[in-house]
DNA sequence: GTAGGATAAAATGTACTACAAATCATGGGC
DNA sequence: GCCCATGATTTGTAGTACATTTTATCCTAC
């Protein structure tokens, strides 16, 4: 349930790939079996795969986000564009209003349809955030999603300790034990995930819930990083309770400090792991 | 160009106004000549209102946002909204996988399609937003927005502070030369949103850039409650030049705590008029 | 020769039909 | 009474045809 946009990613949905690399050659790509795809990713990844349109949201995304087609290029033609996906001319057209409501291309009649420039690219998008990550994210990128969290989380943890519920309460309750109790580094994450996500909840403001696509991305590039050195990696277990604590005694200075450390020390961390790559 | 999403909402697009309140009701609407609407609505807002699919957008989007259909409700089935939208069903399904796109429904084979738990709606999304705001904001709504606010807007000021280019300096600048300039509520909203924005973009984080549909929201609301006094609309100017200078001089913690004190100002702001309303 | 408008061409926008796929409900066989 | 098959219902996909918009071109008029 958790984990959910960097989920999206890996290796699942593979199917139409290799096909969608060519679409801007001239050589026309073998319609593939799209039921036999729909049955190979279904293992991996039920969700989101099931319809044809959300892989072809999926697959000019990521193309687009990665800069393989870059802001101001054309797309080919809607008809042109179908056939080489293999895919009907609805589909198509159902996955790039999509993308079109994401911002990353506009359409006009005549003129054809074309990526956008990056600021007008809705940055928070779940989905774009994933693409982003999809191809080891860069460090540019993983420091703009620190930057995000050193401003949302704090405050949201100093909101959590004044207008928690008492549910909302047990849900970050029930988040740390998880992590405590946590073996392995999967079952971490999760407890991890769930943890910040119930910070978010409760500060019973949606607009700030909606961020946690931001968090979420930002633990998910966190985890890839660390996953080598993940000896201890409960390390940070002492941070989450000292947060947990202060939400619980609603004292909102003690918990945006705690909460500040907690990032503070995970942004060391992942430059030092950027140095022994180095 | 600036207060897009604001702009987005006002007087237009009713065409189908009229006939869409009755979508639940079992006596049909009578289908309206869709060159007429589109000729009509152009001279007050030629933009996103050329393409049908934009109006069924707006129109199920504002009825699913304002809580006239409520979560967990279902649609009725393509066919029939369509039917009573006087739309095709293509142009419907390409509305549907938007309103999917920004977490507002779900759409399943044979169970049909059915709003989600508000927990799932993308509440950062520009259009959300602005639908929120269409029928008078509530201040519960007002608040959250404040708060995002007190904690975006210093921490980007911040930001601003310590990595401008000149060229982004200059934006800056510029639009506090335009609100200093400004002589009616018009020119000062656009210059104050332009404003804000500048700030943001001289964070050179994106992440940060895309936040701007909620100051831009937040700052819409404010100006509308702040509408009838509006005899000195000019008094925050010299909070703006405090940011301004702070960020010029390379000053981040000067900035934050300017645009802290804006914040709050404006905070008040609202609280004065809600009591004077009551 | 240049300006202006009519016209054609090319892309997206919309409508309609037909069928496929998924899933829930129903009913029959055991 | 349980299980499986079968049908019904709704969304998903394909394909065709035409409308609309906008650019480019050409042709005429001055």
């Amino acid at each position: 349930m958790y984990y959910k946009s960097w989920a999206r990613q890996g290796p699942a949905a593979r199917g139409h790939g290799d096909c969608f690399h060519r679409l801007f050659q001239s050589t026309t790509c073998l319609p593939v079996s799209v039921t036999g795809i729909d049955k190979e990713t279904a293992k991996v990844k039920p969700i989101a795969t099931r319809n044809l349109h959300g892989h072809v949201i999926r697959e000019l995304g990521r193309m687009i986000v990665s800069g393989e087609i870059k802001p101001g290029e054309n797309l080919p033609r809607e008809e042109l564009l179908a056939e080489r996906m293999s895919v009907s001319r609805t589909a198509l057209r159902e996955a790039m209003k999509v993308l079109s409501a994401k911002g990353l291309i506009e359409s006009r009649q005549k003129t054809g349809t074309r990526v956008r420039e990056t600021v007008h690219w809705n940055q928070l998008d779940a989905d774009i955030l994933a693409w982003r990550c999809e191809s080891m994210p860069t460090d540019d990128f993983v420091e703009k999603l620190v930057e995000m969290r050193e401003i949302i989380e704090p405050a949201a943890a100093a909101a959590a300790a004044l207008r928690r519920t008492p549910e909302q309460l047990v849900a970050v309750g029930e988040a740390y034990e998880a992590m405590a109790a946590a073996c392995g580094l999967d079952a971490w994450t999760e407890a991890d995930l769930a943890f910040h996500e119930a910070v978010l909840h409760a500060t019973n403001n949606e607009l700030m819930i909606s961020l946690f696509s931001v968090i979420e991305t930002a633990l998910g590039a966190y985890f890839v990083l660390s996953a080598r050195t993940a000896a201890n990696f409960k390390y940070s277990l002492p941070h989450h309770q000292k947060v947990y604590e202060a939400i619980r005694r609603r004292q909102p200075v003690v918990a945006r400090q705690a909460m500040q450390k907690m990032v503070a020390d995970s942004r060391s961390n992942i430059r030092r792991h950027r140095k022994a790559k180095a």
